[in-house]
DNA sequence: TTGTAGGCGTTATCAG
DNA sequence: CTGATAACGCCTACAA
C-alpha cells in the first residue's frame, strides 16, 4: 500500500502538498494538483483513515450494539439506521453482544478505545455508571440514565393503548401478553402497565408471561406458546413481539383455534415478520424510519459537539391492521 | 480520555513502562506493575486502538459487506460469523449497500483505508480488477474472481439437485423457479442449472423467473407471486429463496390452491423464515454456521499472513422437510 | 528492569 | 503557493 509520502516522491512535491491536495484543495496551483492526482492514481494511493483518525479524533464510524443481529426489529432498525447514517459519512459498525452481558462489556470497553465515534445502544444490562462514565457520544433505545443521555423511544404507552382497543373491540375476556424480563425501569414496560390499565378498566383478564430474551429462539418461541395455549385454554387475546406472536399464531393454528375468532393475536414492532405468515398479524408498528432517523441526527450533533435541546425523542407508533384482531 | 502519557505521569514511571504493562507484560517488576495498573484504574484510561492500528497495521475489525442487512439470510450469516470473529478476538464491522452499486463502490473504497483488517464479501457487482487489485484479505460468497481469492460457498447443484427430487416425489408437471438475476457467472446459478436439468430428465416442465434483488421488498414479491400464479395457474411447484418462498405460498393460499397438494413450496436458504409460518415450509437449507466458521478461519488466516491450501471452500446444504412439499 | 529517542502516516503551523 | 517541522498517541529498538 502506497502511502502519502510515495505520492509525493513520485509527484516531485512536498508530503503536505499531498495532504492539501487530498483535503482543502485550498492553495494548491492547478498544475501541482494535476501532478499530484496523476501520481495518487498511478500508486493506487488511499489515505490511511486510521492515521487520519489519530489526527482528527474522529474516524467516522458510528457503532450500534444490539442484543442479537437474528433479531428481525434490529435488522430493520439497523437497515434504517445505516441508510441515514450513510448520508452523513459516517459508517456503521453493528454488533452483536449476542445476548451475553460479558460481551455487551467487551465491547463498551472497544468502544471507547476510539474505534468509533459514538454509539447507538439497544442494550443495557450494565451498571449505569459505564454508561455515565463513558465519556463518548452515546445514543439509547429503551432506557433513561439520566437527562444527559438521550433516548430515541416509541411511545410504548400509546402502544399499549392500541393493542388494547383491539382487545376490547373484539370483545375478549383473558388476554396474555408477554413480557421480557428486564433488570432495570425500560421503556417497553410501559406498554404493559398500559395495556393492563386499558383492559382491566375494561373488565378484561389479563395475564403476563415473563420471558428470558437471551432463553428463546424461534423454536423455543413454539413449545412456550403450545404449552401455555394448552393450559390455559381461556386465552383469547395475545400481544408480544413480532417473533413470538408469530409463534402463538401459529401454535393456535395447529391446536384448531380460529383466528381471529377464537383468539386474537397483536404483535408489537410490526417488521415484516408480521407479513409473510400466510394470515397477516394485526400489529402495533413502530416507526422505524423517523426512529433512525432522529437516532443520526443525535448521536451526529454530538459527535459534531452541539448542544441537544432535549434528551427524550418518543415516536408514536401506529396500529397495521392485520387479519388476527 | 487520559492518555497512555497522564498514566505514566501518576504512576511515575515513563511512558513506555505503561506500554508494556499493558502489553507484554514481560519485564516489569510488580511492584512497578502494580502502580501503573493503579493508575491506568484510578484515571479510567483504555488504550487507542487506532493508533495501536496504525502501529501494528492492523485494528482487529473485519467488515462483511451485504446487499442489504434487511435479509434475514444476511442477519443470520452474520450472526454466526461475528460469533466466530469474536473468539477470534475481532470485530465485526457489518456494512449494507443497500442494494446499490454506488454503496458498494464507496465501501470497497473505504475498506481498503486501513480502517479493516479484512473484508467478507457478499456482494459483488464491480468489476473484477477491483477486487483483484484490493490488496486486503478478502473472502467472498457467491463469486470466484480467480484462484487467488477464496470462496466460501455453499453446493448449489446439490441444492438444486435436492429441490428437484422433493418436486419428482411430488408428481409435479410444472415447476416455477425464481432466479435472482446476475451479471457475473455466480455460484448461485448453479441451482438453477441443476434444478433444470434434473427436472427436464424427469420429463416436467420448468419456467424461470428473473428478478432483481434490488426491486422487491415482501410486499414486491407478493404482488409478483400472486400475478404469476394467476396468469399461470398450471404451476405446481416452486423454487425460490424464503423470502419469496414465503410470498408464494401466501398467495397460493390465498388463490384457494391446496398446499402441498395444489402446489409445492421449496425455499432455498433455510433460516427461520421459513419457520415462521403457520405451514413450515420445506427447504434447502445451508450450513450457515459451518459456512461462517470457514469464512473466519479463511479471513483471519490471511490477515495472519498464512498460505491458504484451497480457494473454494463448498459446503453441502441439507433438506429440510415442512409441510410445502 | 527502566528510560530515551525515533518512527507509524497524517495534518497544522509557520516560514519562505 | 509550497516546503520543512512538529505533533497526534502509541510502540519498539537501544541505551542506561
Amino acid at each position: 500500500m502506497a502511502t502519502i509520502r510515495d505520492v509525493a516522491k513520485l509527484a516531485g512535491v512536498a508530503v503536505c502538498t499531498v495532504s492539501r491536495t487530498i483535503n482543502n484543495n485550498q492553495n494548491v496551483l492547478p498544475e501541482t494538483k494535476e501532478k499530484v492526482l496523476r501520481a495518487i492514481k498511478e500508486l493506487d494511493y488511499v489515505p490511511d483513515e486510521l492515521t487520519r483518525g489519530v489526527f482528527r479524533k474522529k474516524v467516522g464510524i458510528i457503532a450500534m450494539l444490539v442484543p442479537s443481529i437474528r433479531h428481525q426489529f434490529f435488522g430493520s432498525l439497523a437497515y434504517h439506521v445505516e441508510k441515514e447514517l450513510y448520508v452523513k459519512g459516517y459508517k456503521l459498525m453493528l454488533c452483536s453482544a449476542d445476548d451475553q452481558m460479558e460481551r455487551e462489556q467487551e465491547y463498551m470497553r472497544v468502544f471507547r478505545s476510539n474505534l468509533v465515534d459514538g454509539v447507538i445502544l439497544c442494550v443495557t444490562h450494565l451498571e449505569d455508571s459505564v454508561y455515565e462514565n463513558f465519556g463518548k457520544p452515546l445514543v439509547m433505545l429503551d432506557y433513561q440514565v439520566n437527562e444527559k443521555i438521550p433516548v430515541v423511544v416509541c411511545d410504548n404507552v400509546m402502544g399499549g393503548e392500541l393493542a388494547a382497543e383491539v382487545f376490547i373491540k373484539n370483545h375478549r375476556k383473558h388476554v396474555l401478553q408477554i413480557i421480557s424480563e428486564s433488570d432495570k425501569p425500560v421503556f417497553s414496560l410501559k406498554r404493559h402497565v398500559a395495556l393492563r390499565a386499558a383492559l382491566e378498566a375494561a373488565g378484561v383478564a389479563v395475564r403476563d408471561t415473563i420471558i428470558n430474551w437471551n432463553q428463546y429462539d424461534f423454536v423455543g418461541y413454539q413449545d412456550l406458546s403450545m404449552s401455555l395455549l394448552e393450559t390455559h385454554p381461556e386465552i383469547d387475546g395475545i400481544m408480544a413481539p413480532d417473533m413470538p406472536a408469530a409463534a402463538f399464531l401459529k401454535a393456535a393454528v395447529r391446536l384448531g383455534k380460529r383466528v381471529p375468532e377464537d383468539i386474537c393475536v397483536v404483535a408489537f414492532d410490526g417488521t415484516y415478520l408480521t407479513r409473510v405468515n400466510t394470515l397477516q398479524i394485526t400489529a402495533i408498528t413502530q416507526p422505524l424510519d423517523l426512529m433512525a432517523e432522529k437516532i443520526v441526527e443525535v448521536i451526529s450533533a454530538q459527535v459534531d459537539g452541539k448542544e441537544l435541546e432535549e434528551s427524550l425523542y418518543i415516536f408514536p407508533p401506529t396500529l397495521t391492521r392485520g387479519e388476527t384482531g
